[in-house]
RNA sequence: GGGCGGUUAGCUCAGUUGGUUAGAGCGUCAGUAUCACACACUGAAGGUCACAGGUUCGAGUCCUGUACCGCCCA
């Protein structure tokens, strides 16, 4: 065995290992419940980055944990097709080209679409077993494949047969760039710093009276249907009904009363847009006003921009407050603060405009979504989002499902130019539902890409067929994405899942928090800051990668990545390979040893070692069935670590020198568990170095490590007395080697040591106690010290001994006194010349400040040590 | 405006029914080529657990308030 952990060879090995002997695919067991994640699909936008990478991680840890306790496990993998996002990308692969979609068609477009989605498979599902992840190759699927798009249908069909899907002309998002609608959830909302006009418009028939608005959007007036004041404020008295005239456009618009007028702000009087803003279009709704909308899809203004049409909604805005200006209108202008709506992907503007467009009905979906939230059948995790959903499903809002996109689900909607009916149908249909015309076409639009994501729990197991699949491993057991997709997603998988099934999709949700840079920032493209996962993974290894990732972290929250982090985890692994390196080595030379342990004949450090095995595996079992991955990890680490290695191994040499091999059953029993206890979280290592020992592993009898049964606490084990009695031996151990570091003392020189306890088992010890605090000779005693501190003696109290040590046997007394004489001379000396100096007048004044203070420290620091010499002097 | 989270060692973070002297990794300092490991070993230094009150025999942990940082929703 190398001296040092190579990772690269290994896994590739054994990934082809387990591929090879179909571990991730699970075997139907009716009379085991089955342990099922649905992966959340990675988009096909390109690459993975870190956070998928985390993701992974944890569902990897979570599925070989239960694999290993015997469950038939299933981790369905898959694409998602991402609609916008990954349009986006290949027209910008087009601009490179110097083409656009809309030259190539259509068909075209969808072409290059799928020939980037092949490409895309291969480096996303390659990039996930550099990873490790032992998901169900068998049964990838991708959000647009044929069951997807049956099951994508199937929905719509039925949700718009019962009345839950309608078009209808609402306000919208709309992203110029994209050239489309967007949800309310795809806009991020920034606060931005605007102004505020105040625009003053005439009252129809009476001379130079003007009723004040105010408007961070000064070229929506022209899209202006009415002023609105609140029916209580008295400073409008008697306006409604009067109507008053457009700057710019010089229409006529009249003035409504309307409870929803905040009388606080700006002048009390809001002028009405009902095309182009949601406020607005209910007052609309209401005083039944009619829609103007000023803007094209460019978002230029259209011909009811008047004398502004053409320009862009900016250069209008610029326009119109110069018009204004020039009129007298413009009443004042004051800086202003207020949240602009951007598109989340590209980070345009986007305006609200009224448009035709496709929306589900989503308060009846949410009810019982609400409700099996609420009486605990879905369990989120952490615990505190469940308000955040709740808080969300409870004030839900319609969901604009239709994008002006050709990649996605096509709407299954086909009208007819005969009759103008809609055919909504599952099969594409060939004529007219209702007059049977051929003469149909489909809505050329899209759905949003969550609308099929909605179903991905369900449909990826063969819904809406009736399949062996679905029955069994639906419900599924785990649901693992970042929190800030737990609106876009978790809900509508919900919502949607319990529609289409009448079941739950998943028990629990466990959300996880976003991976950030080593300086807290968000990791994104434009910023530079991406680490890329599997540059991580080659330099140092996948399991350091995936244990830098989740080790320190608690449930939900965001972490940092680092290269300290990934050196920590190759460092572990390393150290680990050692150990075990030191375990092989020692079997190899020791006969005829297994894993299995004899009865009796166990010494102390055995039963501890043992002991201290068992109550981390069941410390470890209990975080993990609380979803406390990272604690879990930490606690492993910590035991193989800290315990095993640092006490448990250098304790046990002291025989195997001796030639005695009772500590060979040990260490390969607590190296096997050990193994199996890590292998959820570093699977690469572990199984290498399992099947390393497998020749000593009697129990279990399995091929692979990932087969291999988890372990579980044996309560037999459990040994309060060995625990308390090493470490009252550890304690002995680091009182002398500290008093060896406080004096300086050589390796080399062994020191004399007695040690007063009470406990008869302490001098079984001598030999621990001799080598691994280097002290000859030792002389164990019954009761108090008679020696005090400053007879020439250290004494140290510990809480269940005290060791005393005799100064001689560290140093040679006589020596070091003389040693302390003349360097306390010396200094002394130096100190008094120095003083001398800062006192001389003519060296203050003269020698530059910089010297001045040079001098100053120099005594400071002296003096220090002239405190210190006294002390050890004092002590001899 | 409403809600949520954070504030613990120089840095990054754990600390889950309130209970010894608050932990880890990294970093710092001192020492070590000891035959598993220098990706290591040994030792040390380093904390008013944001602040102010309260409950309690006992508070990093529970309650109230304040400040700052971050996120979500409107």
């Amino acid at each position: 065995m190398p001296k040092a952990y190579e990772p690269g060879r290994a896994e590739e090995r054994w990934y082809k290992f387990w591929m090879e002997k179909g571990y991730f695919t699970p075997k139907i067991d009716k009379k085991k419940k089955p342990f099922v994640i649905t992966m959340p699909p990675p988009n096909v936008t390109g690459e993975l980055h870190s956070g998928h990478a985390l993701e992974m991680a944890l569902q990897d840890s979570m599925i070989r944990w239960h694999r290993m306790k015997g469950e038939p496990t299933l981790w369905l993998p898959g694409l998602d097709h991402a609609a916008i996002a990954a349009q986006v990308v290949v027209e910008r692969q087009l601009a490179k080209e110097g083409i656009d979609r809309h030259k190539l068609g259509r068909e075209k477009f969808l072409e290059r679409m799928y020939k980037w989605v092949d490409a895309c498979r291969d480096t996303i599902t390659n990039q996930f077993t550099k990873l490790g992840v032992s998901c169900d190759w068998t049964r990838l699927r991708f959000t647009m494949d044929e069951v997807s798009t049956r099951a994508v249908r199937t929905t719509f069909k039925n949700l718009y047969d019962k009345g839950l899907i309608y078009r209808g002309e609402r306000i919208i998002n709309w992203c110029p760039r994209c050239g489309t609608a967007l949800s309310d959830l795809e806009v991020e909302h920034i606060d931005l710093n605007g102004h505020l006009w105040y625009v003053r418009y005439p009252v129809v028939g009476e001379k130079d009276k003007y009723i004040t608005v105010a408007t961070t959007r000064p070229e929506t007036i022209l899209g202006d249907t009415a002023v609105a004041i609140n029916p209580k404020d008295k400073r409008f008295r008697g306006m409604a009904g009067k109507k008053v005239v457009l700057p710019g456009v010089n229409r006529e618009i009249p003035i409504v009363a309307d409870e929803i007028v905040s009388m606080e702000f700006g002048t009390g009087a809001v002028k009405v847009t009902p095309a182009h803003d949601p406020v607005d279009f209910e007052i609309a709704q209401r005083q039944k006003l009619p829609l103007i909308n000023i803007l094209n899809s460019d978002v230029t203004m259209n011909e009811n921009a008047g004398p502004y049409k053409g320009m862009d909604r900016y250069e209008c805005r610029k326009a119109i407050i110069a018009d204004l200006e020039k009129s007298g209108q413009l009443v004042k202008t004051e800086d202003y603060s207020h949240a602009v709506g951007h598109c989340d992907r590209c980070g345009t503007v986007v305006e609200p405009i009224a448009s035709q467009q496709w929306f589900v009905k989503v308060a009846p979906l949410a009810k019982p979504a609400i409700e099996v939230v609420n009486n605990g059948r879905i369990t989120i995790l952490p615990e505190r989002f469940t308000k955040v959903y709740l808080n969300w499903m409870e004030n839900i809002r319609d969901w604009c499902i239709s994008r002006q996109l050709w990649w996605g689900h096509r709407i299954p909607i086909w009208y007819c130019k005969d009759c103008n009916e809609m055919t909504v149908a599952i099969e594409t249909p060939t004529a007219c539902a209702k007059c049977g015309s051929k003469n149909i076409e489909q809505d050329p639009d899209t759905l949003d890409t969550w609308f099929s994501s909605g179903l991905w729990p369900h449909s990826t197991l063969g819904w809406p067929d009736d399949t062996e699949d679905l029955r069994y491993f639906y419900p599924t057991s785990v649901m693992n994405p970042g929190y800030e997709i737990l609106f876009f997603w978790v809900a509508r998988m919900i919502m949607l899942g319990i529609e289409n099934t009448g079941e739950i999709p998943f028990h629990t949700v466990f959300l996880h928090g976003l991976i950030r840079d080593d300086k807290g920032v968000k990791m994104s493209k434009t910023k530079g800051n991406v680490i890329d996962p599997l540059g991580i993974v080659n330099k140092y290894g996948a399991d350091a990668t995936r244990m830098a990732l989740t080790t320190g972290t608690s449930p939900g929250n965001d972490s940092r990545l680092s290269v300290e982090k990934m050196e920590a985890g190759r460092n572990f692994a390393n150290k680990l390979w050692n150990a075990a390196r030191f375990v092989i080595r020692s079997l190899e030379a020791g006969g005829d040893v297994t894993n299995e342990i004899e009865g009796d004949g166990l010494k102390t450090e055995d039963r501890w070692i043992l002991s201290r095995l068992n109550k981390t595996t069941g410390e470890v079992t209990r975080l993990m069935d609380e979803f406390q991955f990272g604690e879990a990890q930490r606690q492993i680490h910590d035991f193989i670590w800290g315990e095993y290695c640092d006490w448990y191994i250098e304790i046990a040499k002291i025989r195997l020198q001796s030639n005695d091999t009772s500590p060979l059953p040990v260490l390969v029993h607590v190296l096997e568990k050990s193994l199996r206890l890590l292998h959820p979280y570093m699977p690469f290592i572990t199984e290498e170095l399992w099947q390393h020992l497998r020749k000593y592993i009697k129990e279990p009898k399995a091929e692979s490590i990932m087969i291999a049964e988890y372990p579980k606490a044996d309560e037999k084990r459990f040994d309060g007395k060995a625990e308390k009695e090493i470490e009252s031996v550890a304690e002995i151990i680091r009182s002398i080697r500290n008093a060896r570091a406080q004096y300086k003392v050589d390796m080399t020189r062994w020191i004399e040591s007695k040690i007063y306890s009470n406990q008869a088992t302490i001098s079984s010890y001598a030999e621990a106690i001799t080598s691994l605090g280097r002290t000859r000779p030792v002389t164990f005693l019954k009761g108090e010290p008679g020696e005090k501190a400053g007879d020439n003696t250290l004494v140290i109290p510990l809480a269940r001994a005290t060791v005393v040590i005799p100064m001689a046997s560290m140093f040679d007394v006589e020596a070091e006194r003389k040693r302390l004489e003349k360097d306390l001379a010396e200094t002394q000396a130096e100190v008094k010349r120095l003083e001398a100096r800062l006192k001389d007048k003519a060296f203050l004044t003269k020698a530059p400040a910089a010297v001045v203070e040079k001098e100053k420290n120099k005594l400071y620091t002296l003096n220090e040590k002239l405190e210190k010499l006294k002390q050890q002097q004092s002590r001899l």
